[in-house]
Order: structure tokens, then sequence, then C-alpha cells
RNA sequence: GCCGAAGUGGCGGAAUGGCAGACGCGGCGGUCUCAAAAACCGCUCUCGAAAGGGGUGUGGGUUCGAGUCCCACCUUCGGCACCA
């Protein structure tokens, strides 16, 4: 009876023994190069599923493979430990947020051990220890010295079931739901802090620095936003210009289309204008009133936008054409947005849609002063244009293009000291107050003798109470807490008020892969003397954090390097990237589940589920089940467990199967049915270790010569597809070539090339499933321990093949095949083609004009 | 509407411009067994008895040769969206 492989008994061993003998410590080693890769660390929801595993197992994939590479490899892990889950949680259970957070960790920590992953666990941090959002806080004191951090009183993305302010970023889709709970926002006007992110909007859109996937930098580009034109003033008729910087009884417009000047027939502001109250006409105050209320209230209540028609009123004020000196009626139109540009905008009805509809609507006049190249129709347009052309009706302007008339139009402006080029963000700062207690506090303290103070850095870090009432007041729940709330201040003595908010939990991820180099400094965020692992070299996670976390921790980074954070490493290794936090990246895909229901929409279990007959039908009943692929989530009932996988087959086979399933960038989803493979092929890649052929008496030149061609194919493949991270084919290609070692293996066993192939094969298993791969190393008699090993290298001579049957074409379309040796020159090949029956029967009264040979290749016949 | 990704067997998917469907799942047939499971072996794109033909979302193009490159379109998924 052959020993089946018992994954139950030797995992547990392995991880001990990887533990105890430390050989995933990442120590410093000048003789080897630094290799530091990072995968998104968690939140500790709770539960490790294959929603985790998913992005973790192919990255400890590559951090073993670098190590066996030669490279001093960093793979650590630690804990983004703040959030609302934890809050909830304390709210319904009525236990204190650290509590639960803390459970879920150490539960998670042992989740994360038996995965096998080969992580250092020494370098550990957990986000919500004092020791580490302390230094949020010293950041947050360091940006606002550098007048990166303001308090500003404005609209803002509320959440009414979170109960806290949102980031714009955190506010998603038409809808404008929260990216939490999926509850459509309000606004509401508060006094909060933000982060001046559009500072480094400019260098943010720099992206030559990164080898990032081209769908993230698009993203961030898009989100970014810039926008390049002319921003200029228009003066209200009738009125003083008293003070140009204000705006007072004038106001700015931004423009993209400078050069179509001479068609604005109308002007609008945003219904939050500042100045719309005081340029209202008394006789139209009343509806203006009316409109502006209306508008309001509607972004509030959160308008479907299925019915698109403009709608505006008129003021009864006009504003001054700047180059005509036309009158130029104002309006309020909540199609112009107070948030973006300057909150009021010149419209030109001949060349941009919004404008068209709208003049449309309320019978303004439509001016076309851009004709379409070579037509010389210039009167009425009955449609908007937006394309190219040349200007006409202009003035002296007339004949331009529209590139030169942008530039001639901003000249113009800039020389009537009026106006001239602008560049606009979409971007917004980003709003950094939450109105939560489970989170870090912002060290800021209010006193009415001096106002803003922030506390001083000495007196870090301000900690989160213990005890805190949880009631879901719409105001910070630290507030309730008196003995937190109010302090000395530290500059006068009196009685001061603490910010009571917390801040966005994307600011402990922005900063922290540097933590990682020495995770329990607790003189500085990250200690140069120790950040020679610094830039991470490879970052792994999803996609969804693209305009969040990997825009916010790039503007952490630039901030930093600006404080002059990383000087001293940038002059020991000059040659780094000391601009960017994680100069490459890879996202990989969603793992979705395959989910049954029946017809009540209710889940089905896959033990459940037969397929016997055309659809898969539910086992009792033999009723009918939809099968879809669903986004996992706990309300959706879905959530794949590894458990059940873990007990029968161990973490090697989860493994494995995650990177078996399709390209990681793609993801894809759990299909239980699909797991046989995987375990068919350890167990057979285990009987080859375990349960050995007979020696053979001599060795066979050809079956010898077949497995090392074999064995350096794979080799050579695999080396190759870890280093683009082709998970899904590394696993085919040792599939593939353990197949090839059952066939060769009763021809070749007991010869030293048998045993080099096996101990091959095992290395290149060794990455993605670590544990059997130390086991099969051990009896194979090679010691401990297989993750210390070189990485085998591939003999390209040896890869080649002797003899090769190569595909004969006849103008394209495969006519014969034909066996030729592997080196053979083009005139041995023409001659073998050109003497088969079938290239002779397809050449038979035609002449052959060209014969294509590619070495090694096929041979193309072209004839006619 | 704009931006991005993807469309290949019953399914997951493979394929530096060079034999489409590797590898695996499922299915079919067989060996072993009293039987079943496991394991092992063979077959499995499609039409056709065969010879041969057709085939990678659709229509064009480039090329000796296109799943792969170019143009236009269709579908699905993801992101953004009154951004002046």
């Amino acid at each position: 009876m052959v020993e089946r492989y018992d994954a139950q008994s030797v995992e547990p061993r392995w991880q001990q023994r990887w533990e105890e003998s430390g050989i995933y410590e990442a120590n410093p080693d000048p003789s080897r190069p630094k290799y530091y890769v990072l995968t998104m660390y968690p939140y500790p929801s709770g539960d490790l599923h294959v929603g985790h595993w998913y992005p973790m197992t192919p990255t400890d994939a590559h951090a073993r493979f670098k190590r066996m590479c030669g490279f001093n490899v960093l793979y650590p892990m630690g804990f983004d430990a703040f959030g609302l889950p934890a809050e909830n949680a304390a709210i319904k259970n009525n236990v204190h947020p650290r509590e639960w957070t803390y459970k879920n960790i150490r539960r998670m920590e042992g989740q994360l051990r038996t995965m096998g992953a080969s992580f250092d666990w020494r370098r550990e941090f957990i986000t919500c220890d004092p020791e580490y959002y302390r230094w949020n806080q010293w950041f947050f004191l360091q940006f606002y010295k550098r007048d990166l951090a303001y308090r500003a009183f404005a609209p803002v993305d509320w959440c009414p079931k979170c109960n806290t302010t949102l980031a714009r970023e955190q506010v998603v889709g038409q809808e404008r739901l929260c990216e939490r709970c999926e509850t459509p926002v309000i606004k509401k006007a508060l006094n909060q802090w933000r982060f001046r992110i559009t500072r480094y909007a400019d260098e943010l859109l720099d992206f030559s620095k990164l080898e990032w996937p081209e769908k993230i930098v698009t993203l961030q580009r898009n989100w970014i936003g810039r926008s390049e034109g002319a921003e200029f003033a228009f003066s209200v008729k009738g009125a003083p210009d008293i003070d140009a910087a204000t705006g007072t009884h004038s106001f700015r417009v931004f423009t993209t289309r400078p050069d179509t000047i001479f068609g604005v027939t109308f002007s609008v502001l945003a219904p939050e204008h500042p100045l719309v109250a005081e340029i209202t006409t008394d006789e139209r105050r009343a509806e203006v009133e009316a409109y502006v209320q209306q508008a309001i209230r509607q972004t509030e209540i959160e308008r479907q936008s299925t019915d698109k028609e403009r709608s505006g009123v008129f003021t009864g004020a006009y504003a001054v054409h700047p180059l005509t000196g036309a009158d130029v009626p104002i309006y309020v139109a909540d199609y112009v947005l107070m948030t973006y540009g300057t909150g009021a905008i010149m419209a030109v009805p001949a060349h941009d849609e919004r404008d068209f509809d709208f003049a449309t609507r309320y019978g303004i006049e439509i001016r076309p002063v851009i004709a379409p190249a070579g037509s010389a129709a210039d009167g009425k347009l009955s449609e908007v244009y937006t394309g190219d052309g040349v200007m006409v009706n202009s003035g002296g302007f007339d004949g331009l293009t529209v590139d030169e008339g942008k530039k001639a139009i901003t000249a113009e402006l800039e020389r009537l000291a009026i106006g001239g080029t602008a560049v606009t963000f979409r971007i917004r700062d980003w709003l950094i107050s939450r109105q939560r207690m489970w989170g870090t506090p912002i060290p800021i303290l209010y006193c009415d003798q001096c106002g803003v103070v922030p506390v001083p850095e000495d007196q870090l870090p301000v900690t989160l109470p213990d005890v805190v009432e949880f009631k879901p007041t719409g105001e910070s729940p630290l507030k309730l807490d008196e003995s937190f709330r109010y302090t000395p201040c530290p500059t006068c003595g009196g009685r001061a008020e603490r910010e009571t908010d917390t801040m966005d939990t994307f600011i402990d991820s922005s900063w922290y892969q540097n933590r990682f180099v020495s995770p329990h400094n607790s003189e500085r965020p990250f200690d140069p003397a120790e950040g020679a692992w610094l830039p991470t070299d490879m970052y792994t996670g999803g996609a969804e954090h693209a305009v969040m976390h990997l825009l916010y921790s790039r503007f952490f980074h630039k901030v930093m390097r600006d404080m002059g954070l990383f000087d001293e490493l940038r002059a020991k290794f000059p040659q780094r990237n000391w601009d960017e936090p994680f100069p490459r990246l890879f996202n990989q895909g969603v793992i979705t589940a395959l989910t049954y229901r029946d017809e009540l929409g209710r889940v089905v279990p896959y033990s459940q589920v037969s397929f016997e007959g055309e659809k898969p039908a539910a086992r009792e009943t033999g009723k009918p089940l939809t099968e879809a692929a669903e986004k996992m989530s706990k309300s959706k009932g879905n959530v794949v467990s590894p458990d059940d996988y873990m007990k029968q087959y161990g973490a090697d086979v989860v493994r494995l199967f995650l990177m078996f399933i399709g390209p990681w960038e793609l993801g894809g989803p759990w299909n239980p049915r699909g797991v046989d493979g995987v375990v068919r092929f350890l167990n057979r890649v285990w009987a080859l270790v375990t349960d050995p052929a007979a020696p053979v008496a001599a060795s066979d030149p050809t079956a010898t010569r077949d497995l090392q061609r074999a064995q350096h194919q794979a080799l050579r493949k695999v080396t190759q597809d870890h280093e683009r991270f082709s998970y899904n084919t590394i696993v085919s290609s040792l599939m593939e070539y353990t197949n090839t070692l059952y066939r060769l293996r009763s021809a070749t066993t007991g010869t030293p090339e048998w045993d080099g192939g096996l101990e091959t094969l095992v290395l290149m298993l060794a990455p993605i499933a670590p544990h059997v791969s130390e086991e099969m190393w051990e009896r194979m008699g090679r010691g401990y321990s297989v993750h210390q090993q070189e990485w085998p290298r591939w003999d390209e001579a040896l890869t080649a093949e002797d003899s090769i049957e190569i595909p004969v074409q006849v103008n394209g379309k495969l006519r014969d095949r034909v066996t030729v040796a592997a080196q053979a020159t083009e005139a041995e090949v023409r001659e073998a083609v050109l003497s088969r029956d079938k290239v002779r029967e397809a050449l038979d009264g035609k002449q052959l004009r060209k014969l294509i040979f590619v070495p090694g290749k096929l041979v193309n016949l072209v004839i006619g």
C-alpha cells in the first residue's frame, strides 16, 4: 500500500519548522541584492477567505521565487486595523472596537500561517496601535506646518448610514453611493480638515517613473483631470469693479475654448455662486431665489439624472463682453458646478452641447464662430458644432484655426489685463475628517484664547480613550468623552477643546510600506538607517484602490520626499527611484463565487448541487438551479471559505488551484469542480517521489535525451512565467512535465538524469506548493530546506529538439508535414519538401513562385 | 457620451505573426474489481463513411501566412460622467 500525501500532518509540521528556523526573516545582507515585495495588507474583518488568498498566494510564490534566485527578500505583513466595521460591531455587541479588532487579528494571523506564506512576522504592525498611529498624527502636524493640511467650511459628502463625511473618492457611481454601505450620500456644510493634494496634481500626473498597468495610470489621469484653457473676468454691467481680487461685481470664468469667445451670447453662474444674490435684480429676485433653493435641495436629495433637461433662470443682470462690449445676460443654472473651475462659465451655444441645449430651450441667440474647415457656410447652425475649424464672425481674428485662436484670444485677454492661461483640475483636496471614533485622533486643539493649536510633537500620541459610549449621533463619539474632549491649552494653559473627528483610514495606508523597515521605531516613522529595503520593488493588490490608496500614497510619498525623509537614503542609493512609493505594481483580478441559487434566490451549498442533467439541480428536490459568478460578500451569503478545502486537501492544493484558475490579472470564479485537477496533479508528483519504479539495468539514450529536453524546456518556461506573473501556465507546464516524467519513468529510473529531473520538478514546485515540496525534498534525502536552494538554470542546448515535424503549407493552407533534423538548412528542407507526393500534386502544372522557410517552424510554398 | 479591459470547444483557459484548442475540468470507452470508489490507459472543436472542408464576436485590410497587427462595428465587464 502506497502512502498518500497527508496534508493534515505534513503542513503544520513544516510551518512550525520554518518559523523556528527563521528562514523567512529578512535581515540586511550587503552581499545579496535586496528585493522588497509587498501585497496590500488586509483589514481584519474576521476571517481569511479566498478573497484574501487570491492576491496573497501568488505574491508569496513571487517572494519565494526571488529568494531562490538569490535575492535578499523582505516580504512583510501587517493589519489595516482602523475602520467602521469594528465600530459597528462595538455598537452591536457593546464591546470596545479594540477588542473586536484584536480578536480578529489573532484569528487571521493563525489563518495566514496555515496558508504557508513566507512572511517575516517579526515586522508585523497593527495600525490601531498608538505606536503606529502616532506617526499619522506626526505627519498631520508636518502637513499642517507646510500648509498642506487646512480646515474649511464647505458642503461635503455625508453618508447618513455611516454617520460620517466621505472623501470624494469614496462616493461611487452616478447614484453617488457610499462606497462602504451603498447608501446615497447627501451634502452637508461642515468645517472639515483637508489635505492639499491639489498642490501635487501636476506631479501626480507624471507617470514616467512607474511601471504600472496602463489601466491604473489612465484611471488616475482621468481622476486628476487636468484641463488647459483660459480664465478671465466678466464685469457686471452697471456695477463698479470694486475689487477685482475678491471678484465682487465681477466674476471669473474658465474655458477650454477661448477661440469661441465671440460666440458668447450668455453666461451662467452656479446656484451656489456668491455673486448670485448680489447681482439679481429686484424683479427677478423671487424667481432666482426659488430656483437656487430648489437646486440646492436637489443636490441634497440626490437627483436622479434621468431627466437631463437643462434648467435655469435669468438674473436680470448683464455682463460686459470683454472684447465686443456687448451685453451678456447672466443666468443661474444647475448645470454649472460650483466645485469645478470658477463656478461660472461663458456660454457659447454654437459650440458647446450644454450651452446649445440651454439656449435652445430659453430662446437665446446661437452665434456660430467656428466654421468647419473648407465650408463657406457661416450662417445659422441647426446643431451644435464642437469640431475643428476656423474662426468666423470674430472681428480681427477671422481665419485663425481653433488652435491658433486659443493662443491669440488668450494673449488678447492678457493684453487687456483681465485674464490669461489657466489650468483647472478635476481632483479636489482630500477630505480627511471622519466623525467616527475608531481612527487616528486629529492632533489639533481649539482654544478660546489661541485659536487653532496643533498638539506639540512631544505630546504625541493623542491616544483614543478606552471607554466611549457609542451612539449614532452624527457627531464623533469622542465628543461624548469629556476627559478626552477637554484639555489644557499647551500655549496658554487655558481650557482647550480637542478636535474630536478622526482621520480617514486611508492615511494609515499612505505610508505604511516604509514602516516595515523599522516597525517599532519610537523616534520616527521609519529609520533611514534600516531603510535599505526601500523603495518597494514589487507591489501587488486590487485595482479598486486606483484613485484612493494608490493615489494618496503617491501624494504622501512626494510630501515625505519634500520633507527630506529620503535624503539620507537617496545619498546612499542614488540610482533608486525615490519619487514614487511603488515603482512597480501588479493588479490581480477579483476572485468571484460560483453561486447556485434556487427559484427563490436562496444560495444552495455546492455539496447539495447535482450536475447529472443538462442543468445544475438541487440534489434533494431535483429542481433546476441558476449558476452565476458573483462578487463575494457576506450579505449575499456566497463567501467561499477555504477551510473545507484546507481540511480535505491542504493549503498547497488551495494555493495551486487559485493560481490555476486563469490569468492572475483577470480573476474569475472559484469553481469547486476544478479542484480535483490539482489534487490529482500533486498526488501524481507525490507518487513519483515516494513510490519509485524499478531502476533500469542500462540507460536508454533516447529516453534520457527526451527527459533532459523536457526538464530544461519546463525550467525555461516556468522561469520566464515567474517573471511575468503567469501562474496558471506555470502550473500547466509542471503538469505537462510531470506527465512526461511518467511516460519516461520505466526507461530512466535509477539514472542520474532521472534523479536530476525529479529534483528539478520539486525545486520548481517549491515556490507555489511550499509544503509538499519541502516534504518531498526531505524524503529525497536532500536536507533542509528546499526553500533555501538555488533556483536551477536551464541549458539552452538541452532544450533543443533533435528532429522536428514541421508543417508544409501551400499558399498558407496546411497540406503536409515533413520530419527534418532540427538544425536542417533551408536547402535540405526544400529538397525534402519538394520530393513529397502531396507537394508534387499541388505543384502540378503550376509554378513555385516563392518558398518561405522559417527555421524550426514551417515551410510555406507560394504557387500560382 | 468618454476612458480602459475582454470576446477562442460543454466549462476554466493555452498559443515571441508560423500546425488553433496546450494544461486541466467535465463527458465517453476501457483496464483493475464480485461491485463501487480510487488509480491507470485511450478518445473528446465541427461537417464528412473517407478523401477533404470549415472554424478564435462581425465586416474589411496588411501579409507568403492573422486568434495575434491595422480600420470600422457588435457584445460583455470595469471606471468616469452636466468637468465648461
